[in-house]
DNA sequence: ATATATAAAAGTATGGGTTACTTTTAATGA
DNA sequence: TCATTAAAAGTAACCCATACTTTTATATAT
């Protein structure tokens, strides 16, 4: 910014949006607060904060993101930022919005919960408040550009993992059946898996083999 | 944002910048100002402004775009938002960033320079003040994307063309020389572009067709 | 013990698209 | 008329995604 002075300048309130995606039983899932005070009291939200003078946007959204799951290192990437004069009632602010990828076990499930967030499938997500509705999708489809180029698993899945359980959260996540023989061949080719010697035979007889991410290979292959 | 009040929250001075990119004599060029007042004083930033209370930051940058080009319908795209605590030493300033494309000729060349504007070669920039040579940086990096999967040559070449001028531009936004007859294939199967009946003879003996955007062709491929 | 059922895992065939390269064409001017 | 130039068109090889088929391993039923 160069041209006019600072002074005399109008300032906003900055706040962070952050939409946490999960994997459940098998569903995409999105968590949301619910609002409980006006305006839009009792409407769905996603998850925000304040952004506090000693930190960045990334800074803040990690804050609330550890405060909320307890989680240290969780996967954040900036979506966009939502700065129309009216979208919220409440005062002008400005929203940087994040995504964020979380692995979902019951002391998470505990712990949003005690905050009052819910999972909701994002098949089938309430309405949502101000301009969060548009923030959710542009999130997923930054979601789906980045899981295109990088297998996501590691983020939302649990350290090992069947690649059947992988190709159902990418079905999930593009909303289609992805064929079982090409995801297979497809996800190998990209060299970051190591196959375990562990079975998980509760869907099939056969056994389908555990994988797990192998760190150093992934690091390799980010850039 | 939810969590807590809208009172007693510190607020920031919100600004956009803007990476400018033209395209003139073969190069891919940036429009960059010269910092008139400390900090930072003779430097090179990129073009900014401040995020007045009834716009929003696209509606921001669009105004100071117009203000400096006397362009309307500009192409513009939201790059990130760059948030640190001490980006600017001058105060807290978050700041939306933007690219734009810009057609440059004898009129856009005259505007600019009576602002103290300058375009600079992509490949010899200019050392530039804070934060700005990673916006530049993030800048280029979306329009290789946005290059990849649609043509740019609307917003950046005059509105008749060759198919090697095409090329050219191409080049520079990607560093790199495409195939001759490959780029003519890849091109031409967008289906977007019209050919005319007249030739450029100033390179060849034979002359290269001038071809022009079919906007109609163009919308219906955008989405 | 043998057969059956199941889904994983491996294999195959096709077509589209990119890439590297070659040939032809049109116009100029020596 | 012929050599020159770069545009324009053509060609062959290869990679990769897709659709589909076959084989394999093993728990369960007979």
């Amino acid at each position: 910014m160069i041209l006019e002075s600072y002074n005399n300048q109008e300032k906003y309130l900055v706040s962070i949006d952050c939409a946490i995606f999960g994997y459940h039983e098998g569903e995409l899932k999105l968590l949301l607060f619910q609002r409980e005070k006006e305006p839009e009291k009792g409407k769905w939200s996603l998850i925000g904060g304040w952004v506090n003078p000693d930190e960045s946007a990334e800074e803040a959204a990690t804050r609330v993101l550890q405060h909320l799951t307890g989680l240290h290192d969780i996967f954040l990437e900036q979506v966009s930022t939502f700065s129309k004069p009216n979208r919220d009632p409440g005062g002008r602010v400005i929203s940087v919005v994040f995504y964020a990828l979380i692995v979902i076990d019951s002391e998470r499930m505990k712990l949003s919960s005690e905050f009052g967030a819910e999972w909701w499938p994002v098949k089938s997500l309430p309405t949502l408040i101000f301009d969060h509705q548009q923030m959710f999708e542009m999130s997923l489809e930054r979601l789906r550009q980045k899981a295109n180029y990088h297998l996501v698993g590691r983020e939302l899945l649990p350290e090992t993992f069947t690649i059947t359980q992988l190709r159902n959260l990418y079905n999930s996540i593009f909303s289609k059946d992805f064929d079982p023989g090409n995801f297979r061949k497809k996800v190998l080719s990209f060299g970051v898996l190591d196959r375990l010697d562990t079975k998980d035979t509760s869907v099939s007889k056969k056994g389908a083999f555990y994988y797990k991410f192998n760190e150093q290979k992934l690091n390799e292959s980010e850039n």
